[in-house]
DNA sequence: TCCGCGCTACCACGATCAGGGGATGTTTGC
DNA sequence: GCAAACATCCCCTGATCGTGGTAGCGCGGA
């Protein structure tokens, strides 16, 4: 029988999924510990062989446990049960060797199927968090094909238009819809219009984001 | 509603994945081939939202669907069903473009989540083939820039604390309060009280003017 | 000629933010 | 010793945003 240890800080999230598993006749649940150093220690101690962890920690950080578990006990899976599915904290758990990462927002079936992927051999991801990885792999397997015959890709990979490159841009100087409306003499029911499709072209979420990126990407100027 | 394409030789799984779709109402299939030429053409004819495809093809390489796909339709989302688990074929696809890589062996239930996480940005993958790609990263030794680690070091030019700089970084990848606060293992009501600061300091009044006046200042990287 | 896309406009809802208070403790330098 | 800056925590409120819809107009390409 898999025997499970959880380490999870927030008490209610750790009692869920504790009972989860409880009620699961074919898990074990060996320790359910709420600190990053709890965990090193149950690992130590009670040599699971699944880890569930969420990432942020009060103390020691979950890839810190993920790392010593996948480095001090080959035969135990590491899955990340988080609320952050950003690049960085995904890329560092599976570099520090994580097999699964689910985002908080699971069901209990696709949690509980999930551990049992994970015991097969299998990666349980939040598909969320799965796209992310592949814009990883998808960015980086570009610079191997070279540039031979792509003349009538006119696609330059995300595409603003003049509009929404303009409300960015005002977006970016701190103004609100009605005002980014007057200032371009339209509705701010239409401001929010663009702002939706800006949104899902970079793929972001809030407005932070959505100037982050495109700086990076170089669709606004600085000046 | 999202129009939806299938591109798959063997009849029996074709007609099941056709019945299945259309007995859904939130998706229309636009067209139902067995070759790739076929789904070549209906790409080019019908332009749909989502493409349902094959590996195994007897004429063109399902691989090649992926790619014209992702090279002519930029919003249509691709989901590789196949029979092959193998890591050539799994890159292959990702490489040419494909958003979601779902094994046959996938149930009914399954499978159409994962057009429904496909449409809303997701990457629906079966484990199995997760965690060939999750041991891809971690062989090649990502060079991970892990904010999670130190974040410490650097001259701060412009008044802000460290805290109020690590605090902005976040805010521009879109994280909200209770994830920053969470992240940095502090309340989310410090961190509210880290951010009035940094509008007072840097004289802005949101978080896109103030990430935008923070990259202005090279006080973020935009790695 | 028709389709697609950009641009326009509107509604509604819950989630989130901005900014106003006030409080305690620690470090740092004068 | 004490001020000043920083960091932590909590309360509150109204304003704003994020996101799901729906829909008409005009223009250029298929």
């Amino acid at each position: 029988m898999p025997r499970v240890l959880i380490v999870e800080d927030d008490p209610a999230f750790r009692a869920r999924y504790t009972a989860m598993l409880a009620n699961d006749a074919s898990f074990e649940v060996v320790a359910s510990v709420g600190t990053g150093g709890e965990g090193l220690a149950m690992l130590d101690l009670r040599k699971p062989d699944v880890l569930l962890v969420d990432l942020g920690l009060p103390d020691v950080s979950g890839i810190e446990v993920i790392r010593h578990a996948s480095q001090t006990l080959p035969t135990c899976e590491c899955m990340v049960v988080s609320v952050f599915g950003d690049e960085e904290h995904v890329l560092a758990s599976i570099e520090a060797g994580a097999a699964g990462y689910l985002l908080k927002d699971a069901s209990e079936e696709s949690f509980l199927s999930g551990i049992r992927e994970l015991i097969n051999g299998g990666s349980p991801i939040s598909p969320i968090i799965a796209r992310r990885l592949l814009k990883r792999f998808q960015t980086q397997a570009v610079p191997a094909t070279s540039a031979v015959e792509n003349l009538d890709d006119e696609t330059s990979s995300v595409a603003l238009s003049d509009r929404e490159r303009e409300i960015l841009h005002l977006a970016s100087k701190g103004f609100n819809y009605p005002e980014m409306g007057k200032l371009m003499s339209i509705s701010p029911h239409t401001v929010t219009s663009h702002v939706k499709k800006i949104y899902r072209k970079l793929a972001v979420h809030s407005r932070g984001e959505a100037v982050f990126e495109a700086n990076r990407m170089g669709l606004i100027r600085t000046l």
